[in-house]
DNA sequence: CTGTTAGCGCGTTCAC
DNA sequence: GTGAACGCGCTAACAG
């Protein structure tokens, strides 16, 4: 076992490297670099040396020295609003399967909802040179688009579809899908349809004008109700309590989210109101336990998975073909899911 | 605007690099680099005209350079099994909003629950000579282990309590949450108590056990029911009318989760069943809508985002201080909840 | 407070 | 199929 014989370098991490593998095998180092990266260009022979003689040195390849080598990161970047939301974990798996089987590394990073930490955050990233970056939604400051642009990485925005992509855009029209919700409560008999929602962000905004624009068309009135609290349970069964006690003869309400659909069915059942008889309750994002409550909880299903599953081939593709992406845009859709709630 | 001048060198990338903004700036590269990571170090003249021509050029400093010149990567890499489970996106955030603010970045992956994957994620991520290692749990391989002692990397083992921490250790004791539990429901009167899990992953084995002993102690019978599907509402419902229907006389139910709990809490209303007065309910988690729900639901709650941040402040801890940690384990406690759903 | 020198560990380029 | 030389962009070490 003779080890410490280097020392000779100050800077020395002391860490085995290619050289030191390359040495033991009695090859130069760049075969062992390319025994490791492109093994058909390597003899049987020294492919056998050099693998032993990695196992035996314990050699672990070093990421920062490839990448600068290289200009290659393997790394993507993945910029979310929260993990809190149970939508994320969701589409985050769809990514990280698909990425990490391709041999890339997610870095993760929240913005809280805020544009401004999404700046700072795209600006640190930018630092890791990533091979890829996905941003959530499309209400990027025009500094983050801009420093997206110039950094010239492949970029996709989801969640949302934007009329003028960064680059490339995997989503689906908020606006549309609850339209069509409340266009399907108003088909369904109702006449007072209110609208919850909580957080505010982009896309609730856009579902909220979506069930506006439903009620203009079927000339109806609007009963809003909105708080920039973050959806919970909790919140949904304070502010569906705000609405009714304001809006007493309001017979079916839209919410943004299906936390705040399900604290408000709860609260009605605690109240002893029949649902949907008294009062009908929709939510949307189609969350595991909607299907559960008592009743099922209509709602608009979002394909959350292959949302980013989708985003994530769309970018390896672009980075494989540095030319053109397979796709600018992608609207992945929505489709209703009409339950006993309504 | 004098710009593509370079082109000297065939491998250049094209970037803007320190050197870029040294020449721009009329000073050395090394004082560019003291002045953004040093700035005590540069006068304040020479700061404002880097400044200058670090904002005018656009200069983004590379990391892979910064990493393998320094030895320091500013990521920290996050090892989870899974971010369905709502447990582990809190602990996330803990972890982000710590680490973050300290300058680090965080490169996630998920094993989905296997210990295999877990082994080729850490040596994956070792090649990214990351700062720390967080990883889930203390069902880590042998190999694993090893691998991250001879790493030399700091580490965070979480959620559990090891007896003998890889390194630093941030976790409960997930069996005498649940024997208190368990011990809690017998003290309330409850004669027949079950135990349902599902996944039984480690930790929810451990709640098993100390369900089990809590049982032996009271010389009380078993009723365990267990699945390895993952935890969910319609689970939850499904092992529930399993167990109640093998045993008719069972009155009360500890789950491993609050999902399977809430989903067997709302199978038992759909059955025309009261709560706690045909059967109890008790969950593990006390997650964001086990309060809301009819009746509320009795749990042990952890504190999730705390050991995610206390995780993280041993590891930055140990990062800044070479020599020792501040903690080598710490335990987060747990408490028992309850409410009327027993 | 500022600069010079050298090298972190690997992969590209070009030669054999 | 294999190797030598050099450079990727930055900072540690040691001047001055």
């Amino acid at each position: 076992m003779k080890k410490e014989k280097l020392a000779i370098s100050s800077r020395s991490t002391g860490r085995i490297t290619l050289s030191d593998v390359a040495e033991h095998a009695g090859v130069s180092p760049i075969t062992v670099s390319r025994a490791l990266k492109n093994p058909l260009q390597v003899s049987e022979k020294l492919k056998e040396k050099i693998a032993i003689s990695v196992k035996v040195l314990g050699y672990i390849p070093n990421h920062a020295a490839r990448s600068l080598a290289s200009s290659e990161s393997k790394v993507i970047t993945v910029i979310f609003p929260s993990l809190s939301n149970a939508v994320f974990p969701d589409v985050l798996d769809g990514l990280h399967d698909t990425l990490v089987s391709a041999g890339y590394r997610i870095l993760l990073a929240n913005t809280h909802y805020s544009s401004e930490q999404e700046e700072t955050l795209v600006k640190t990233m930018l630092e890791q040179n990533p091979d890829g970056i996905i941003v959530t939604g499309i209400d990027q400051t025009q500094n983050t688009r801009e420093l997206l642009k110039l950094s010239n990485t492949p970029v996709v925005q989801i969640m949302e579809l934007d009329q003028n992509p960064i680059d490339m855009n995997v989503g689906l029209s908020h606006f549309d899908a609850s339209y069509d919700l409340t266009n399907y409560l108003y088909s369904l008999g109702y006449k007072k349809i209110g609208f919850i929602g909580a957080r505010m962000d982009l896309r609730s905004r856009r579902r909220m004008e979506g069930y506006q624009k439903s009620v203009l068309d079927q000339n109806g009135n609007e009963y809003v109700l909105s708080s920039l609290k973050n959806t919970s349970f909790k919140q949904g069964s304070e502010l569906f309590v705000e609405l009714i006690s304001k809006h007493s003869d309001i017979d079916a309400i839209a919410f943004s989210n299906d936390d705040l659909a399900a604290g408000a069915l709860l609260e009605a059942t605690r109240r002893g109101m029949r649902i949907p008889e008294d009062i009908a309750i929709a939510g949307f994002n189609d969350l595991h336990f909607s299907e559960e409550l008592i009743p099922p909880l209509t709602t608009v299903s979002i394909p959350r998975y292959e949302m980013g599953k989708q985003a994530a081939e769309c970018l390896l593709y672009k980075i494989a073909n540095k030319k053109q992406p397979i796709c600018n845009q992608i609207n992945i859709g929505y489709s209703i899911v009409p339950r006993q709630s309504t």
